[in-house]
DNA sequence: GAGCACTGC
């Protein structure tokens, strides 16, 4: 065998020689095949086609490491699916339908774009010749608004099903009628499609633009049958089944390697200290290989992280060498990819990350991994419409994918730190993320697809009732409905085709009214971001420094507005001189300067340039209020009138809504300044309840801009 | 005078 193998190199070592780039072509072709042909599923793959062919819905269960994602497209198109139409997979991430598309194209030797792309928010990697179409299932939904039988794709793949985002669910009721109406043609169907409104000219003109576009892809001949394909990770495939009426659930074979299951004797009492006792225990006595900790959040990793540090000294000095690598979402991107770096020679890596490192992204050299099975987890009370964060125990699917993280490159090992009679207690899954969130963008977005009855949708798994009647609630007080609760014609249909939360695309239309809406954009992009400030503990002072030229004694939303339009200004300065790239890296520095988290503004400059096109599209006229602010601050209280409140006495506040007690939260630029009326955007939890994003307002605007919800005191 | 799991349009 050794002799083959170096006979075999040599030979394609003296083919490079003779022919170059071609047979280094050829070679990574041969390669590629070979990879191909290793994969698990790769043996399934008539069977597979077949099952296609034979059931319009497909439920495939298919472990990590199957290659289902890469592979099950191209079998597709391969068994001529891809002939009348787009072969379509969505992903939860965009990321993730990047990087499989790009693996696609070249395994099938094309260029990223032709036959193989994908398209994300602003982002579209496709063109007339795309047959498999990678992409993010909030953007097929988002056609669906335009295109609602999905005419251009023959099938359609959700992938990753089991993850349960709001977006896949709503996506999954969705398919399950286009894929009926199609089935029974068209024709008879569009009328009744969306179109029982009983008002106005405006909803007309929709309703024809629509019929002609569905002509238009019919070309006259019935819409062909949709496939749809459910792709999952093995614990809930009968949901999915059931789901769509006893569909036939097909299992294809992972691969893994084993990961040996620890559990402790005794329950924690402090998992903080276990983690600690832990990773020093497998640094101690194990082989070599790194360590994945989960964790909940900034705080505790950077507390552990601490306590490592004092610790390691402690050790003999040969045991010392501990790499410590925090990992999250708001770390700055460059510290991000130190994760990825291989540690000094002789060092073990112990990497502390949150839930990013559970599917986001999947760091190499993993060997153990331990697990506190605890989560920081998104909640929603409908009551009072406050989205708190608490931490809860993982599910059993959690705990499954973490300790998988362990089994990538080789046998590995979870020591999970809880008792194995716990396992047994927890949840099977985690509560899909449409039982815990707010519903009003979904059900604008249903009631955009033509669907009246919202209680009566047959979602895969029921939201609260009291919920989506919260949400209705909003939505009807933003006037996105008539009477019947039917959208409303221009607001409510003009509001469903915004990406923003509903209260933000309510204000981009207020604010063409008051001739502000150049402004109006700019804020409303940067409200739907993460925060833009980066402020490091160790120079809030410094930062605060920084930021004071750009404040404005009128609150935050005008502070946000001077910021955006500093860096424009700084940006397009720069272009003058050179060139986009290197004027994007100097603004970056100008960013850092400023303690200004670029990552946060360059998505709020996107978000911007999308929402701008957006209302040019829909004939809203972009105008500007200039230097007078009044009429911008007017519109900031007639948009946000929802989220008023008053000073009391003892310089809290009291929400005139909700009726909660409030605080300025203290990083606000208002935040010493207590005005006596204020609006905020968002109201979060902790200790106490704090508003951010405040900007002060007149009382005696509330009744005039907002009487449906204000009346002057006698 | 305070903290923010993770995605997505």
């Amino acid at each position: 065998m050794p002799s083959m193998a170096s006979n075999n190199s040599t030979h394609t070592a003296k083919i490079n020689q003779l022919n170059g780039p071609k047979a280094d072509f050829v070679a990574r072709r041969q390669k590629i095949e070979k990879h191909r042909k290793a994969l698990p599923i790769a043996a399934a793959e008539k069977r597979l086609v077949d099952e296609v062919s034979n059931n319009d819905v497909l439920i495939i269960v298919g472990e990590t490491g199957s290659g289902k994602t890469t592979q099950l497209p191209q079998y597709l198109l391969n068994g001529g699916f891809g002939r009348n139409g787009v072969i379509g997979i969505t992903q939860p991430r965009r990321v993730a339908a990047v990087t499989v598309a790009k693996r696609v194209a070249e395994e099938c030797g094309v260029t990223l774009g032709q036959k193989v792309g994908y398209a994300i928010r602003f982002e579209d990697v496709t063109s007339t010749s795309t047959r498999i179409k990678y992409m993010t299932d909030g953007l097929l939904l988002r056609e669906a608004l335009l295109d609602p039988y999905l005419s251009k794709y023959s099938v359609i793949i959700v992938d990753e099903a089991h993850e349960r985002t709001v977006h896949t669910d709503v996506l999954l009721g969705l398919l399950k009628t286009v894929q009926k109406k199609r089935s029974q043609g068209v024709n008879d169907t569009v009328n009744n499609h969306r179109i029982q409104t009983e008002n106005g000219i405006e909803s007309q003109k929709e309703n024809e633009l629509q019929s002609t576009s569905i002509m238009k892809n019919n070309q006259g001949k019935k819409l062909s049958p949709l496939k749809l394909i459910i792709m999952s990770a093995s614990l809930d495939a009968k949901i999915f089944s059931d789901y769509f009426g006893g569909a036939r659930a097909v299992h294809v074979q992972g691969r893994q390697y084993p990961v040996d299951i620890l559990y402790t004797h005794q329950p924690e009492t402090d998992y903080v200290d276990a983690t600690l006792i832990t990773i020093f225990q497998i640094h101690l006595e194990e082989g070599p290989g790194d360590i994945l900790v989960f964790l909940t959040g900034q705080e505790e990793i950077e507390s552990i992280e601490r306590l490592i540090q004092e610790r390691l000294p402690k050790l003999a000095e040969s045991k010392r060498k501990l790499l410590v690598v925090p990992i999250f979402a708001s770390l700055p991107s460059e510290k991000q990819m130190k994760v990825f770096m291989p540690p000094p020679s002789g060092f073990r890596k112990v990497i502390l990350a949150t839930n990013i490192a559970e599917t986001s992204l999947t760091i190499p050299g993993i060997k153990y991994v331990i697990d506190p099975g605890m989560v920081k987890l998104r909640t929603y009370d409908a009551s009072t419409g406050i989205e708190p964060l608490i931490v809860v125990k993982t599910s059993k699917a959690q705990a499954l994918q973490r300790s998988g993280r362990a089994g990538r490159e080789g046998p590995g090992k979870c020591y999970r730190l809880y008792p194995e009679s716990e396992f047994y207690k927890l949840k099977a899954s985690t509560t899909p993320e449409i039982k815990r969130c707010n519903l009003a963008n979904v059900i604008l977005q249903l009631k955009a697809l033509g669907v009246d009855d919202i209680l009566g949708f047959d979602f895969i798994e029921e939201p609260e009732r009291m919920a989506i009647i919260k949400s209705m609630e909003l939505l009807f007080l933003l006037g996105a409905f008539t009477d019947g609760s039917k959208l409303s014609d221009p607001v409510g249909h003009q509001m469903a085709r915004l990406p923003l939360h509903p209260i933000y695309s309510k204000a981009l239309i207020v604010a063409s009214q008051f001739n502000c809406l150049e402004e109006m954009l700019i804020i409303v992009a940067l409200l739907s971001v993460e925060s833009i400030y980066y402020a490091p503990r160790e120079k809030l002072e410094e930062s605060r420094t920084a930021l004071r030229s750009f404040s404005s004694p009128e609150g935050d939303h005008l502070t946000l507005l001077n910021i955006f339009r500093a860096s424009d200004e700084f940006l397009e300065k720069s272009k003058l001189v050179i060139s986009q790239d290197k004027a994007e890296k100097k603004l970056r520095k100008w960013c850092k300067q400023n303690f200004i988290n670029s990552r946060s503004l360059k998505h709020a400059r996107d978000i911007h340039s999308q929402i701008r096109r957006n209302v040019e599209q829909m004939g809203l006229h972009v105008t500007s209020c200039g230097e007078d602010m009044l009429p911008l601050r007017r519109c900031l209280a007639a948009s946000f009138f929802l989220n008023a409140a008053l000073k009391q006495p003892d310089n809290t506040y009291r929400a005139l809504s909700s009726g909660l007690v409030v605080k300025i939260h203290p990083s606000s630029v208002l935040f010493r300044m207590k005005p006596e009326c204020i609006i905020f955007n968002e109201l979060v939890r902790t200790n106490q309840n704090y508003v951010r994003n405040v900007s002060t307002i007149d009382y005696l605007w509330l009744p005039e801009l907002a009487p449906q919800c204000y009346a002057l005191q006698e």
